[in-house]
DNA sequence: CTGTTAGCGCCTTCAG
DNA sequence: CTGAAGGCGCTAACAG
């Protein structure tokens, strides 16, 4: 038989220890005065009778769930694994649990998730990266009391903000600017399909040609922020545009993916291509050779998240926003060019 | 200000379409039999005040709470994350909400996390290669009603099983067989260390020795499941046992951490060392050279855990028990030493 | 310091 | 097909 008994209750606790189920209600959440015996007594009791609160029962008055969401595009990035691990490390010792949900980089899904959660399942939401554009993503956020999203801009009274970059979808500009002053003129770019939603291609490459640099349409693709994406998209970019001198992924899977078609496709790196990431993986710096990369400290924008939250949730709804810069690491992948006479 | 009003009630829908509440909830939870008229007017006024119903009060009522948990020892590890995908996949098309609480590879954690769960917070577990003996594990789980384990044998009452691995802990074993089929005879071994709850490393030597492999005492570390403990352990393993011809690691991370070592010692791979690993990482075939491994399908294993626990859930308390076997990878980390006569 | 009263929002049961 | 009463387990607010 499986067990069948009801569970015990604070009425059993209270009868048993002869007081009344406010006294225990007291004990268990440390609240209001009791008499060391009687504290003790009732913590007896609950120990004998192995009682565990209801949580729902609680939640139900209290309005309280203890429980904080995680929306993920994927969490199988160590990016954002790594960032989980911040996170959970804040909100746990505020005695938080996280409830962990993950779009697969579809947009429809992240919409179902949100759509599925509110106020009575979580206290905060923290949105990583949403691939929202913000027209679907601001009404659904509208419905939670407590936000923080992560790596993308929030009207102020929505929730506080994380950014993980200087600023949304620019990070790579540090990799071309970089590039540029070792020499490299012909930079292909592996762009982030999401970054489409708030940065327009178009801007961004007259952001560029304002410091001098060229990125001509043909050199540059939108692609999933993955691995086979960035493979797939980097082996296109190198058969049509031989003439690349370096790929600029948009985070290190997919500048690892097109390191790998490079490759295939029989080129040296660094001495026939320069390639440069972003995020800072393990995997980036286990390659060979080793991925030159824009360090993001994903751990860090977790935790900065959380904690974020954490003030919204005891009440304090004063907006914040805190930046994260972006930190190249020079690796074997990349090299100058300067002493080669290979300039234009 | 923010928003301050109550929250609507089934009671609120019911006044304003002119029904009880007893027919409001019998239209959203579809059941009971219902005049289409009504139904309709009901989605319509549910619609226009936005009515969602209140979970804590569904859950106190109905026992419910549609939040399985998924306790892992490390989601930083691809196959941990891979594996959260597999379960998520399986059950969020159910309406299951999943908590994800990682130990970081701390018993003492995992146990903290297994006492503040239970089964007014969860309806089900899945618990993955827990890093906690039997007899801290064993009562812990007991207080749940629906509970699965991965790579984990559990006692029949207590929940159903999914095992990643032929025999656990002893995954290795394929690596050591191949290896010596190839001619390697002196093979280090970098298990993973929480395997020695389960398979004292004494009668694993004696297992192997009756495959006519020998594992001398001085041949094998325990090591953390993580890329820097292989480094450490690997680096240690070969400045004190320079004849080893080969490591195996207990995972991917460890192999590849022993492998690093190992070319920082200035051995070539696989001409002077081979390495085998387990997993299947995305990391494992990007290296150069791209690493030999055990493949285990995380994703499986995660889908199958799910279904073995809503099958619980389902109030089919059978036990069951799922093997996935695993398979060897051949890369470019081993070789056939059988040319060389470097047999002995 | 401790107890009493009154719900929180929903679903189960039993009547119509 | 629909409704009324009762209670799930807990805590807020007020008494003493």
């Amino acid at each position: 038989m499986v067990r069948k008994q009801r569970r015990t209750t604070l009425e059993d606790v209270a009868r048993k220890a002869g007081v009344s189920m406010m006294t225990v209600s007291r004990v268990i959440n440390h609240t209001g005065r009791i008499s060391d015996a009687t504290r003790q007594r009732v913590f007896e009791v609950i120990e004998q009778l192995d009682y565990r609160p209801n949580r729902a029962a609680r939640t139900l008055v209290t309005n309280k769930t203890f429980m904080v969401a995680l929306v993920q595009p994927d969490i199988t990035n160590p990016y954002f694994a790594e960032m989980f691990r911040g996170v959970e490390d804040v909100l746990r010792p505020e005695d938080y649990r996280v409830l962990v949900a993950n779009s697969n980089e579809t947009p429809a899904r992240e919409q179902e998730i949100l759509e599925m959660l509110d106020d009575t399942t979580i206290d905060g939401l923290i949105i990583c990266s949403s691939r929202l554009p913000d027209s679907d993503l601001l009404p659904l956020l509208e419905r939670f009391s407590c936000v923080v999203a992560t790596t993308r801009a929030l009207p102020e009274p929505i929730g506080s903000v994380v950014h993980s970059d200087y600023a949304p979808g620019y990070r790579a500009v540090i990799g071309f600017r970089y590039l540029h002053e070792q020499g490299y003129r012909r930079i292909g770019y592996l762009r982030l399909q999401h970054y489409d939603i708030y940065v327009d291609i178009k801007t961004f490459q007259r952001d560029l040609a304002k410091l001098g640099i060229q990125l001509k349409d043909e050199w540059t693709r939108a692609c999933a922020p993955q691995w086979q994406a960035g493979y797939d998209a980097g082996y296109d970019l190198l058969k049509t545009q031989p003439e690349l001198q370096a790929i600029i992924g948009g985070n290190d899977l997919v500048a690892l993916g097109a390191m790998r078609a490079a490759l295939d496709l029989g080129r040296t790196i660094p001495d026939d291509l320069g390639v440069i990431g972003a995020d800072d993986i393990l995997l980036a710096s286990q390659v060979t050779p080793p991925l030159t990369t824009l360090k993001t400290n994903a751990y860090a924008v977790g935790s900065m998240a959380a904690q974020l939250l954490l003030r919204r949730m005891g009440g304090d709804m004063t907006y914040r926003e805190h930046v994260y810069t972006t930190e190249l690491i020079v690796r074997g992948s990349t090299r100058s060019l300067l002493e080669d006479g290979d300039k234009e």
